[in-house]
RNA sequence: GCCCCGUUGGUCUAGCGGUUAGGACGCCGGCCUCUCACGCCGGUAUCACGGGUUCGAAUCCCGUACGGGGUACCA
C-alpha cells in the first residue's frame, strides 16, 4: 500500500439477523483505526445471500451500531462517493467482472449439481484427505460449456487456483501465513442465481471502494489465499490484511447466542451503557499500554496502535463487563443517570405497557410490582410453579415423573428456533404459531400458554401472553427460554 | 481426515532474555458502617509439556499436547 492513499477502511455486516456483538466489535477497531490516521470508515452491507438476507436486518444493524457508538462516514443510508454501498444493488459490477475473469482464463463455468457436490464431499470425507471441489468442470471444452449454458443449463463461475505451490501472505498482526495451494478449492464466485459469493463481491468491492486495510475475524484467514488469488488475476493490488481474533463463549468457541448473549439489543434491554459495551469491546481486543481498563473511545482513538492489537482468543466475561458498566454509571451525574433511567423506561414503552395493567392496578403504588419483568432481564424461570397435566405423550412416557418436563423442554426448544427466524414479535403472529404448534404437536394450548407465560414472565400472573411477549420483546423472550430450557434441563437431570 | 491460527491464575491481561511474574474481574476474609452498596486492607490462584539456543528463558527456535477456526452455489 503506498503510504500517501488515505487509509479506508469497512465493517461488512451481512444482514442475516439480530445485530450482533462480533460486527460492533470489527466495526469498532475499523472506525478506531480510520479515525485514528485520518481516514474513512464505510458500512457496507453484504445481502448476497438471497435467501437469508432481509431489510428488517440490516435497518437493526444500523440502529445498534449506531447505538453503541459506531458511526460511519459512507455507507447505505449516508451514500459516499463509492455507492452503492449494499451489495445487492451492484451485481452488474460482480457479473462485469466476473465475465472479465472468464475471458481472461482466469474462471470458469461449472454445470456441477448442489447434489452431486454433496455427493463427492461425503465421498472425500470416507476416503480422508482433502476436502473440496473435484475441478471436474475446469477444462471443459469452451464450445461444449457455450453450448450448455445456451440451452438454459445451470452454472456457477468458479476460480481457477493454483493447483500446487504455497500462497504467502503478511498478516499485520499475525506475520507470515502461508498456505499449501492444495488446500484451496476452486471458489465459487457467482452462484447460479447470478449473485457473487462473498469471496467475489468482497474483493471487487474493497478494490473499487479503494478499502486499504481489512481488519476482520480470524475465521476468514482460511480464505485469504483465495481472495489474494482474485487481486491477482484482477492485477490490483490487495489491501492489508488484519486478522483479529474472535470472541469466545465461556468454554472457548466462537461466542454464539446458544452460548451467551450475541445480539446488541439484548445488550441494550438488559441496561447496558453503550459506552461501556464499546469500552468492553476494545478491551477483548486490545490493551492500554498502562493497562488502564476504564477508557473512552476518543481516548482509544488518541492511543490506538496497530502492534498493541492482540492475537489471543478472549472468552467475553459478562461479570466484568457488568462491572465495567458500574464503572461508567458512576461517572454519570444525577441528572445523567435520569436521562439514561428515561431513555430505559421509555414513554413509549411505558404508554404499550399501562393499558395491559390498567385493570390490575388497585393502588398507584402496585406499578413497580406489576411491571417489574417488562424492564428486568433476569426473572428466573420458577419451575416449581409448572403444573402440566397433559401434554403430547407418547406410550413410553409410563409414569415417569419427568415426562412433562421433558416434553416441554422439547416445545420450548421448537418455540425458541421459530422466534429466531422472526424479525420481531407481534402478538398476533405470535398467537397463531402457537395455536399452530399445538396443532401440530398435540399440546392443549392451556398448558402450552401457561408454561409459555412462566418463561416469557417468571410468574403465573401476567396481562394476556401475546401481548406482553410483544412489549418483552424478542431480546427479553430469547434469553428467558434460554434460560428456562437450562432450567429444566438441570431439573430433568435432578 | 486435511490445512491454518492460538496457548501467562477460573476469566481479561502487563510482560517483548535477568521481575519476589505486576494489574483487573470473580471468589474468600477483614476494616469502615444503622443495613446494603461503595471504598479501603488482605488472601486465593498462573507462565500447557518436552527438547534445544543462551551465563541466564514466561519471553527466541523446534517438536508434542490442548483449544479454536476453516474445509458451502453462508458470510
Amino acid at each position: 500500500m503506498s503510504s500517501k492513499s488515505t487509509v479506508r477502511v469497512r465493517v461488512a455486516p451481512s444482514p442475516t439477523g439480530d445485530p450482533h456483538v462480533g460486527t460492533a466489535y470489527i466495526g469498532l477497531f475499523n472506525m478506531v483505526f480510520a479515525r485514528r490516521n485520518g481516514g474513512q470508515f464505510i458500512l457496507r452491507i453484504e445481502d448476497t445471500d438471497q435467501k437469508r438476507s432481509n431489510p428488517e436486518s440490516e435497518q437493526a444493524i444500523s440502529d445498534y451500531l449506531r447505538w453503541v457508538g459506531i458511526e460511519w462516514d459512507e455507507g447505505p443510508d449516508k451514500g459516499g462517493p463509492k455507492g452503492p454501498y449494499r451489495q445487492s444493488e451492484r451485481t452488474a459490477i460482480y457479473t462485469e467482472h466476473a465475465t472479465k475473469l472468464l475471458d481472461s482464463g482466469a474462471a470458469y463455468r461449472c454445470f456441477c449439481t448442489p447434489e452431486r457436490l454433496t455427493e463427492m464431499r461425503a465421498e472425500q470425507r470416507k476416503a480422508g484427505g482433502n476436502i473440496g471441489y473435484d475441478r471436474r468442470c475446469r477444462d471443459l471444452d469452451p464450445g461444449e460449456a457455450e453450448t450448455r449454458m445456451q440451452n438454459g443449463e445451470s452454472f456457477t463461475v468458479r476460480m481457477k487456483m493454483p493447483v500446487d505451490g504455497e500462497t504467502v501472505f503478511e498478516d499485520a498482526l499475525r506475520g507470515t501465513i502461508c498456505y499449501p495451494n492444495q488446500q484451496i478449492d476452486d471458489q465459487v464466485l457467482l452462484k447460479s442465481d447470478g449473485f457473487p459469493t462473498y469471496h467475489l463481491a468482497n474483493v471487487v468491492d474493497d478494490h473499487l471502494m479503494e478499502i486499504t486495510h481489512v481488519f476482520r475475524a480470524e475465521e476468514w484467514i482460511p480464505s485469504t489465499p483465495k481472495h489474494l488469488a482474485l487481486y491477482e488475476a484482477f492485477g490490483w493490488e490487495p489491501p492489508v490484511f488484519v486478522h483479529l481474533s474472535l470472541l469466545r463463549n465461556p468454554d472457548r468457541s466462537k461466542i454464539s447466542k446458544r452460548k451467551n448473549p450475541v445480539s446488541l439489543e439484548w445488550y441494550r434491554e438488559a441496561g447496558f451503557l453503550p459506552q461501556a459495551l464499546l469500552n468492553f469491546l476494545a478491551l477483548m481486543g486490545w490493551s492500554m499500554q498502562d493497562e488502564r481498563e476504564c477508557f473512552s473511545c476518543d481516548e482509544l482513538v488518541s492511543e490506538f496502535d496497530l502492534n498493541r492489537l492482540k492475537v489471543t482468543e478472549p472468552v467475553f466475561d459478562l461479570q466484568k463487563l457488568e462491572w465495567l458498566n458500574s464503572q461508567w454509571m458512576r461517572l454519570l451525574s444525577p441528572e445523567e443517570l435520569a436521562t439514561e433511567i428515561r431513555g430505559f423506561m421509555t414513554e413509549e414503552r411505558l404508554t404499550k405497557i399501562l393499558p395491559l395493567i390498567h385493570e390490575r392496578l388497585h393502588r398507584l403504588d402496585g406499578f413497580t410490582e406489576l411491571t417489574n419483568y417488562f424492564f428486568a432481564m433476569d426473572v428466573g424461570f420458577p419451575v416449581d410453579d409448572l403444573k402440566i397435566k397433559r401434554w403430547p405423550t407418547k406410550e413410553t412416557d409410563g409414569d415417569d415423573p419427568k415426562a412433562p418436563l421433558r416434553a416441554l423442554n422439547k416445545a420450548l426448544k421448537a418455540i425458541l428456533e421459530e422466534i429466531e427466524t422472526l424479525p420481531k414479535l407481534e402478538a398476533e403472529d405470535l398467537e397463531q404459531r402457537l395455536r399452530d404448534f399445538c396443532e401440530r404437536t398435540g399440546w392443549k394450548t392451556k398448558e402450552l400458554f401457561m408454561a409459555t407465560r412462566l418463561v416469557a414472565t417468571g410468574r403465573a400472573a401476567s396481562p394476556p401472553l401475546f401481548e406482553t411477549m410483544e412489549i418483552l420483546g424478542k431480546a427479553r423472550i430469547q434469553y428467558r427460554f434460554r434460560q428456562a430450557i437450562e432450567t429444566l434441563r438441570g431439573a430433568i437431570k435432578k
